[in-house]
DNA sequence: AATGAATGAGGGTTCATTCAT
DNA sequence: TATGAATGAACCCTCATTCAT
């Protein structure tokens, strides 16, 4: 499925197509067995090719998974949605689903699951700045909700930390063959963080307390 | 701080202190590095011991890491509440929290973040039969909650699954020399994903319509 | 003198003698140190080559210590002269001494000195079969010269037994640069076996009462 | 079996009593898996005891080695038959039968299959001297034969290595389980090498030519 | 006399990486 | 562009040996 062989393009896109082709079975395969774990045969026989061939495309295997990084922010900054028809709550609920289908979807380059140990300092950095943009953004559709009185007051920063995490670990448990299907599970993951954050006290909820409840 | 030279007691509490301490260090350098990025000799310095002494505590490093769940799956399983003159949203809320406690606290034998490929096929059977305990005691929870009215009608496995989500990605980020305490964070995810989970229509959240809000 | 750089041929010969030659630079060494004694650092320093080459041509140590034994079955099975226009007595003769001469030669890949436990137990079984067909077709010389009264009668698999035995053990004794030349012991060896088993009272001999020769 | 706890004797004979166990249980061992091939916790299994425990009966494990070597050395001599009321060739057949049973017996030290190598300098020079005063009492009786007619002019050294080869061979193929037992085997060996070495023609034997047959 | 604990040295094996073809 | 061959570094693991008890 993944072999690049029959494409026809010219040179030039070729090239860039079977990067990108690399990158989503390399992401696939360090989301599996994590990033020490994968060797480049897995990732070289994943694609019918042979392992020095990478070399062709990658610098290194540090650097593939920096490329992975980068391709998976460059995704996950694409989902947000701050369509200004809607309310924040609502943008927060579409982003949130769109993240969750493109990091479980096919295609996908998300390699959050793993140990950023793996990068080098100067990559760490670059990852960081890319995907600090990406939580800044989701923060800022938070605060939008909050000031339309859609979301109840609380840390955006915090709240983000936390319905990313609820979304990225989906990573862990969803299996293709699975009962529900990617969309089901963006949107049941979405509406239950969402119910978490919207505003107006929810009865006999202890976290009223925490929040603040009502504006 | 680790090393483990001067605790005077009978020789076999020795031993299996020594082996609790081992298995301490060992998951927290696999949540750190994973666990194919993790050298014996890393856990081995840690320890102030030899590589080869390891060996004395321990099988293989594959059987550490096996040590590291099933001590985990014990761990996550004295968190729960099920304090009867609680509701059940009370009681998540409570084992959430102390779950969370728990895996980011010092002393945590948690693993989950690693790549399960790691182990052998007997080993992971094991370890998922052990963690189901863990869930289904808490999808029990969850029931309860359902039952008393506390929590919306909602399929418990994905409850809480997502809410487990949300807590494990919590060692991702969370940083000892942080803003928050370790028990600001457990309150707060805690709460969160209880306001999620609980009963009542939340004004303007479009989750209403998914879980049904009041019966 | 074992480099295996120069030599000129079409790549997929060369893979294949290059694996020759590391069997017979194996062999040697194991038959020197035994098997555990021999470290895949001493035959690789042999060849010139580094210990991670090794593994490009042999998937184990111990599927190295496999390939020497079925190439030492087949060296073996070569040497079996079942000329009928000799007696079987002198077959036989002419037999030992061609395998004495392959096993002490240059290019031997005998490893019969060494512990068969050393091979995982399937890889046993193939070995000892394939010996068992060269022991069967000797023994079959030696029923060949019972038949045509050269050898005396005796139980041709203790026969054959005895005589490989006698020939063995010349590995460890042989010195190439000892007094006696490759064929010289051959010959000497295979004629002083065969004596023991011609047909005939021997005069004063008391094994004449064990073989009973003919009456 | 080869416990050693219950034996009640004076200190020093339970000392060396032990060290003599000791020496059998490790020959058997070295015999089976080669010298680098048996690990002292064998041994110490063997004989029930911890591998600490082994230090006080030997220096080393290399100069277990070795006593086991002079062991056997000694034991060999003791084979030796010289009675003066014998031809030669039937002392030979008699030290040759006591020898083989000496080897493969219960208690045997015999460790002559062994890689040699496994010696230090010194030690393999002592050995050496010491086996060689067995096999030049050997080629004694082998001259003693010739000069009395029972044994064919030969080149008593060679005569000896090709015994000797043979008959220390048997301890590789020889199971106590299997079908002969240790005298049939020590007998049909000793008769069979001596039958190669009688005097008088072997009709028909083509090593006639070879050793010159009648004097 | 005996042993549990600890370790240094060394061996087998894998793997990312390079290079000539 | 693609690959077979080769390698150094690193890792897991074993084992002979020592020492305090």
């Amino acid at each position: 499925m993944a072999r690049w062989n029959k494409s026809v393009l010219n040179p030039e896109q070729q090239r860039s197509l079977k990067r990108e082709v690399l990158y989503q079975v390399a992401a696939a395969a360090f989301r599996r067995n994590g990033y020490h774990g994968t060797s480049l045969v897995d990732i070289a026989e994943t694609l019918g090719v042979s392992k020095a061939t990478l070399y062709y495309y990658v610098k290194n295997k540090q650097d593939l998974l920096f490329q992975c990084h980068m391709a998976a922010a460059d995704q996950a900054l694409a989902t947000i949605c701050t369509d200004p028809s809607l309310n924040g709550l609502e943008q927060l609920r579409r982003s949130l689903a769109a993240y969750i289908v493109s990091i479980i979807g096919e295609g996908s380059f998300s390699v959050v699951i793993l140990e950023e140990r793996s990068l080098s300092d100067e990559q760490l950095r670059v990852v960081i700045e890319k995907r600090d943009i990406f939580e800044r953004r989701l923060q800022d559709v938070v605060r939008t909700g909050v000031t339309d009185g859609s979301i109840l007051r609380c840390d955006p920063k915090f709240a983000v930390f936390s319905a990313l995490g609820a979304a990225n670990w989906v990573t862990k448990w969803h299996r293709p063959e699975g009962a529900w299907t990617i969309d089901e599970i963006a949107e049941a993951s979405a509406s239950l963080l969402c119910r978490g954050l919207a505003a107006g006290p929810v009865p006999g909820c202890p976290s009223n307390r925490l929040y603040g409840g009502q504006p």
